[in-house]
DNA sequence: TTGTCGGCCGATCGCCGACAA
DNA sequence: TTGTCGGCGATCGGCCGACAA
């Protein structure tokens, strides 16, 4: 998945530490999070809570069926690898942000019911998707938006009403379906700097967690 | 799954043996059956195209999904075990049948086609379904059927047209849709003696064949 | 600014008899 | 006897402005 685009669905409250980093591996946090098993006995963990772990690799992923980002990470518990000094901070993640706009919008019941169409927010319309021809009437354009997996997905995005507002209607329903998305979840729209467009989507549900392919270790913790 | 249910579904030509009865199992004919492996190794089948087994165990089973009947039967290569004499021939579902009528028809495209309902051959309306009032203008009644997972569906039964036949209306669409049936699949329905009413289905593309759950054990056959 | 509602129009679903194989 | 077709009425999806929060 674009890194960019990753990170605008996965939000700004969302850290991924750079590969040499180091970072803290809290097993009964990962247990916690995932729903497969953690071996959280001592001689494997060390008896300690948490261990300092150098990030080995680091992919951004998104669920085939949800659309759900998540990363996976490889850590390792032996330390020391970078040539020297301290270990870069992960900048590269954080520069790219820069190069692309983003909005969510949690989903009301009447973006999400069947028969509507999606009220598209002020600011969205305006930061993220190309201008309409106002002179025209109504103002409306034919949006192109790829989701996740690269899939293209086409809105009808329409400025119309009394007062005005923008809304997405044709498309909106076979997207919120095919997603099967429900009010209270989120959708996401990225514009990147080149204008292209993409979608992405945040769930209420708790369904996998976004650390359930958080993998550890611990053959390589302690080398015989 | 019910037996007689079972028998009906298969159809005339499908024989099972009963435990304890003596079968040739044939490595290579379960092979071209299944998708999974099949261990053909002489070491394994002894060198020869097929050996005499004893049927320990047989299971009647039906695919969650796609409704399709198949038995899951378990053999040994050690052959004695009956008392004595000739194994008994498996009387026992074949007794069974003679308590219920069936009957299978292959869905026209029309039977399938969206839109529209389903053609009942005279016979399986006359032998299977409850008597209509022909009193009545038109003729109607519903028709409560379980599938062989037990769930219930609701089919409108109606005499009508010039000239007049048999038709299920209003709850057969769902009914194909559903079970995802098409043009060539069969349906099958069964009234058992008690009057209840069964419908099952045959699908006529390959899906996982009728053997796939046949589990050879060598582990028996050349025990340390 | 934007969430919800009722109106309304068009598309589709599915019931019908006609007709022919 | 029964498979297929065109007709057509009912239902539903979905676009619309009105209105109020």
């Amino acid at each position: 998945v674009d890194p960019l685009v990753w990170k605008a669905c996965a939000g700004s409250c969302v850290h991924v530490p750079a590969v040499d980093s180091l970072v803290y591996y809290f097993p009964q946090g990962h247990a916690e999070q995932v729903s497969t098993a953690v071996d959280l006995s001592p001689s494997v963990c060390g008896g300690k809570p948490c261990s300092l772990c150098r990030v080995v690799a680091v992919q951004l992923l998104a669920n085939q069926e949800t659309d759900e980002v998540y990363a996976k990470m490889e850590l390792d518990p032996r330390i020391p690898h970078p040539a020297a000094g301290a270990p870069h901070p992960d900048a590269g993640s954080a520069a790219e942000v820069g190069g692309a706009v983003s909005f969510a919008k949690v989903l009301t019941p009447s973006d999400a019911n069947n028969g509507g169409g999606f009220s598209v927010p002020r600011f969205c319309a305006d930061a993220i998707f190309p201008a309409l021809d106002y002179g025209a009437e109504p103002p409306v354009q034919n949006l192109v938006v790829s989701d996740v997996h690269g899939v293209e997905w086409d809105f009808r995005h329409i400025y119309r009403g009394t007062p005005r507002r923008h809304l997405l209607t044709t498309g909106w329903s076979k997207f919120v379906n095919s997603k099967k998305l429900v009010a209270g979840d989120s959708v996401v729209f990225i514009k990147k700097r080149t204008g292209e467009l993409f979608v992405g989507v945040r769930r209420t549900g708790r369904s996998a967690g976004p650390l359930d392919f958080l993998h550890y270790s611990p053959q390589i913790a302690s080398p015989a």
